[in-house]
DNA sequence: GTCTATACCCAGATAGAC
DNA sequence: GTCTATCTGGGTATAGAC
């Protein structure tokens, strides 16, 4: 006992690893976002965490490691939130799920869109391989998918591609462009504005490609 | 005559000044585009319009002076194209106006359009007092336009912020992730995807608020 | 007006005590 | 594992010759 170094329950110092790992990368999300990556420093980071500067070098060899981790990090959520568009699913719950889907993470992961952003804006130095990978794999299904649609006269016959352009854009420009929309505004967007921007994005394309938009033909309400 | 300073021809040397600033602001649009203001070097924008790094004070004295002049720039393009929106135009040619020309100009000005991405994803600190003036202005006016329309019942009644944001982001998405769209294209977009992307937004948009967005009824082809 | 050489500072990274 | 002190490279800005 006493100040001599102790025992550590056995997993305690991994967890505690774990912890402080996510602990950085939340904060260099946020920095990253703010000001670039070269403009972002690993002192502000460090700082947003509370740790002392060194510490960060100790976790991530690099700054750029690190700043690879947040993006990989964010390129999976976006990946899973993917998901939501069910190829299953008839074109107005698909669109509708994804879409409802695409609003909320740019709700609750603005940083991460803007790192994001960012990084494709720079040309993808640290991702290229993901996009021509991972997000060119999953486009080609979903355009798959919409191409069907279009043959079997269930939506209007639109180019795939910019579909889903369209969706990206409207949907992460909540996100990316939060400060101006916030100013326009005079203020954050109350729930309310969410739900209502989200609808109106709904509604838009929907009936933009054919469908009726107005959410009530075989939606259950998420 | 001879080695000793001779006459200028009157303005020859403003004119030369003024086509030197013009050569540094536009290498300095690429390089801020594609690095951000931090991790852009003066050295690369010197490089860009091959002149040594000192002739750059010499003309802007200091790199923020310098972006700042570039963001300007670009803001008084995006205001000037913003006129396109004719308030006194019937909603198809004014809004199939207003999404031609930005697409154009995400054409023509894709590193324009995105230091202004980037100035406003890092929280605008440069050009915030614009969106407070000028852009909240020119929004509040076309806001005042879409209502009538609205109220007019020549289109659906859609919040008018809602489909601005919407227009602005599909729009400028073909600029500032022109490398996204550029990789799964395998290739830069052709002239032919130009038209058929643009036309695609027109449609879908006009439809989604309920023109028919054929493109054929009144607006004359540009 | 133009350019070379340099001052100065700051940020990423590390050494080494604890 | 943690943190202080320090090294080092590179970037902005300028001094001063031409």
């Amino acid at each position: 006992m006493g100040h001599r170094d102790g025992f550590e329950k056995p997993g305690s110092r991994a967890e505690n690893r774990e912890e402080i790992e996510r602990a950085i990368l939340n904060a260099a999300e946020e920095v990253f976002a703010q000001k670039g990556f070269g403009g972002a420093t690993m002192q502000a980071i460090a700082d947003a965490c509370h740790l002392p500067k060194a510490n960060l070098h100790y976790y991530f060899s690099s700054k750029e490691t690190l700043y690879r981790r947040v993006v990989e990090r964010i390129f999976t959520i976006w990946l899973e939130a993917a998901d939501s568009f069910e190829t299953s699913a008839t074109p107005d719950v698909a669109l509708r799920r994804y879409i409802t889907r695409k609003m909320q993470l740019s709700r609750e992961h603005r940083y991460g869109s803007k790192v994001w952003a960012n990084e494709v804006m720079h040309g993808a130095p640290i991702i290229h391989d993901y996009l021509e990978t991972s997000l060119r794999r999953w486009t080609e299904t979903r355009i798959a998918v919409i191409r069907r649609w279009s043959a079997e006269g269930a939506i209007h016959d639109v180019d795939p591609r910019w579909l889903l352009y369209m969706i990206w854009s409207t949907t992460q420009h909540y996100a990316d462009f939060a400060h101006q929309i916030e100013t326009l505004n005079q203020g954050p967007l109350s729930d309310a504005q969410w739900v209502s921007a989200t609808e109106t994005v709904c509604q838009i394309i929907l009936r933009g490609i054919g469908l009726n938009g107005d959410g009530l033909d075989g939606v259950a309400p998420l």
